[in-house]
DNA sequence: TAGGACTCAACC
DNA sequence: GTTGAGTCCTAT
């Protein structure tokens, strides 16, 4: 009898054992519909022994169902499941889901009709309208409603048409295969320096093995049209090419160089793809006519036909790391999955993570080098601005050199950016009779004041309420008081000071969509924009040649908090933020705000020393323990229960692990002690290189038994420490 | 005693 | 995760 062992895509099941019907070969990876009790469920049939499980009496197997008509996934996409869910502590049934995440996607090819002439006398009078319609619909077909419009009768004409025989329906696939990709359609003149890098990744291309590779470049030096050559070379060869940018929704100057070399625009895949384009996308993904996909991060775990190439732009951004559900970080998947598919892998950034940089310097990233900007232009001059010497006016947050910079480019008629990593108006909000501060019921957070909106909002967890006009409190009439400066605040002290200045703010609820992104670049090119105030959306991707000033409001803000990435990540957005300055022929300037003009990464970004920068970070991980030379997890338990939260937490914390290679702190509160309605307790876990961190996580939670309701989340690698 | 709220184990 | 079976309780 044929037995197969199916994955199921349910997170709470094990692997089942089914029997295949006679006649029905399914091989590891198809897809199947199988019966599970009284209903149906999605399986993934995996290699024979890779799954664990009981032994099933065989007289008791039940018949799979159904194939699904997808072809069945790739021997090295089964083995990225498998690490991943390994890695990551996942159950393999939530990795596996990401693979299959176009539910209309398994229905198999979709149908539609269409509408041509028969040919046939067909039956009927023939009036003035269908004689009208027999001369103008020669050749053509589609819809009624298309023809309707072609032929220019109404649709009734022709719907009695088809009953009279004269007209016939045609089934046809919904999804229309995507344009072709040309990989001559403009071939682009490269520095020496672009031609060194791309020669060597199109010969990895054409080698067609695993070879990962570290494109380390300046801003504005040119990396895009570098690792388009290695992308054109894979379409020759009939490969597919996965992209991955961090921030989708911003990718408006992407799309339109991508277009200028190629010919035609990239197969995009988002969260936001509404169910059809998704469906059209997955398929044309699985059945290899997909060329060249440009998508977020969850692009990664798509059942490429034949990958040849993986590129991941922007490769430092913290937005790679998925901070729910099975929490990977498509940096480091996306080289497993170059692995297991042995081809090659391109990390590209302009300030690579301190683990990338690592690798390279190991030598199991081979490292390519842009050190300068393309086409002349000169990395910006960075000057700091020392807040406890030069005060901002009260009530202000912009400091006298910074103000004095901003008018001498308007009087120039050139373009001004501040950065403030910061979304509204205030990011927290008093009442000024009674100090009520105004929080958010479902987060320990303080809810955001959004002026453009006249909302309080949580950043959190999405609560929202509009702006009260009397205390919540004591009743206090008009007694709101907004601390601190959020883009919004900036934008208008700006205002103030240069009324004639057209200011814009750029942050995810100004430019969430598209659309309204792709007018944002339109009015910022076409220099309809003054003044730019921006959160770290506006850090990377941007090109505007008439920018010449660059202002970080606030560069200590993102060292407070404790990250253990903290100091990093500054570095990495100011110096993102920084090269947004000075691309075009006018040489840039940038000032950073800070009470802390010592701090060594304050002192690196002012001497534009990044070596220097890299090597100390390098040290405090050392002594810390922190990546690469250590590994960390967070275990966070959290229930709607804060005293089941607690204790759940405490029980946890009497049987933790103890050995010499991992550190175990906690249990204690959560940063965001309350999240969406649930209280957290955290637990911190540092290991050295020496322990299985994973095995040893596995082990110590799955001895305990936690009540309905607690959730248990682990996070391998951890970004976000909240 | 019917019906509702709840718990619990099996699902191949 | 979902489902149906089993248990307990309450309103009639």
């Amino acid at each position: 009898m044929n037995r197969v062992r199916l994955l199921i895509l349910n997170a709470a099941l094990g692997p089942l054992d089914y029997k295949l019907p006679d006649g029905v070969s399914a091989p590891a990876g198809t897809v199947v519909i199988a019966p599970l009790g009284p209903r149906k469920v999605t399986g993934i049939v995996w290699d024979e022994g890779r799954l664990p499980g009981r032994d099933f009496d065989p007289g008791k197997l039940r018949a799979i169902l159904e194939v699904v008509p997808v072809p069945p996934l790739s021997k090295p996409l089964r083995r990225l499941i498998e690490w991943t869910a390994d890695y990551y502590c996942a159950a393999l049934a939530s990795v596996a889901r990401m693979v299959l995440s176009s539910g209309g996607a398994l229905g198999g090819p979709a149908t539609m009709t269409e509408y041509r002439l028969s040919g046939a006398e067909g039956s009927g009078r023939m009036t003035p309208q269908r004689k009208q319609a027999l001369e103008k619909l020669v050749g053509e077909q589609g819809t009624i409603r298309e023809l309707a419009g072609t032929a220019g009768v109404s649709e009734g004409v022709l719907r009695g048409m088809v009953n009279a025989g004269l007209i016939e329906p045609v089934t046809v696939a919904i999804d229309r295969p995507f344009p072709a990709t040309d990989p001559e359609h403009w071939i682009p003149d490269l520095s020496d320096d672009q031609r060194e890098v791309s020669d060597r990744l199109v010969a990895a291309v054409a080698a067609g093995e695993y070879a990962p590779f570290l494109l380390d470049g300046v801003t504005g030096s040119g990396k895009t049209e570098t690792y388009f050559e290695p992308i054109a070379e894979a379409i020759r060869r009939g490969r597919q090419v996965l992209v991955l940018l961090p921030e989708i929704a911003l990718t408006e100057n992407f799309l339109v160089r991508f277009e200028q070399r190629f010919g035609t625009p990239p197969v995009l895949w988002h969260s936001s793809l509404k169910s059809t384009e998704r469906r059209r996308a997955w398929r044309a993904i699985s059945e290899g006519t997909a060329q060249v996909i440009v998508g977020a991060r969850s692009a990664l775990f798509l059942p490429y036909a034949k990958l040849g190439l993986i590129v991941v732009d922007e490769a430092h951004e913290v937005s790679f790391k998925q901070d729910e559900g099975v929490r990977y970080n498509a940096r480091d998947v996306s080289v497993m999955r170059a692995r297991f598919e042995n081809i090659p892998v391109v990390l590209a950034s302009a300030t690579p993570a301190l683990e990338s940089l690592h690798m390279a310097s190991t030598g199991t990233y081979e490292r390519l080098e842009l050190p300068s900007r393309f086409g002349g232009a000169t990395l910006p001059d960075i000057r700091l601005i020392d807040l406890t010497q030069e005060k901002p006016g009260s009530g202000r947050w912009l400091a006298p050199p910074l103000v004095a910079a901003l008018e001498d480019r308007l009087a120039k008629g050139e373009q001004s950016l501040l950065f403030l990593n910061r979304r509204g108006f205030a990011p927290l909000t008093l009442c000024r009779n009674c100090g009520h501060r105004y929080q958010c019921p479902n987060c320990s957070a303080w809810m955001v004041e959004h002026r453009l909106s006249a909302r309080l909002a949580c950043h959190h967890c999405g609560h929202e309420t509009g702006v009260p006009a009397e205390c919540a409190e004591c009743g206090e009439p008009d007694c709101l008081v907004a601390c601190g400066p959020g883009v919004e605040r900036i934008a208008d002290e700006v205002a103030e000071l240069f009324p004639e200045a057209r200011v814009a703010v750029a942050t995810s609820d100004t430019l969430g969509s598209p659309e309204r992104a792709a007018n944002f670049i339109a009015q910022a090119e076409s220099g309809a924009i003054d003044v730019i105030v921006g959160t770290q959306l506006v850090t990377k991707g941007f090109h505007f040649p008439e920018l010449t000033l660059v202002g970080v409001v606030d560069a200590d803000l993102g060292l407070e908090g404790g990250d253990l990435r903290a100091a990093e990540r500054t570095y990495q957005q100011v110096a993102q933020v920084a090269g947004r300055a000075g691309r075009g022929a006018k040489p840039g300037e940038v000032l950073i705000q800070t009470r802390h003009t010592d701090a060594p990464v304050i002192a690196a970004l002012e001497a534009g020393d990044r070596d220097a920068f890299y090597e100390a970070e390098t040290e405090a991980r050392r002594d810390a323990g922190a990546p690469p030379f250590g590994r960390w997890a967070a275990i966070i338990l959290s229930s709607e229960d804060e005293k089941e939260a607690r204790a759940a937490a405490v029980r946890l914390g009497d049987t933790r692990p103890s050995q010499d290679d991992l550190y175990i702190l906690g249990p204690a509160p959560a940063p965001l002690a309350l999240l969406r309605g649930r209280y957290r307790y955290r637990f911190l876990v540092n290991a050295r290189r020496s322990a299985d961190l994973q095995k040893v996580l596995r082990q110590w939670l799955d001895a305990h038994d936690f009540p309905p309701g607690l959730r248990v989340g682990i996070d391998i690698d951890p970004y976000s420490f909240v």
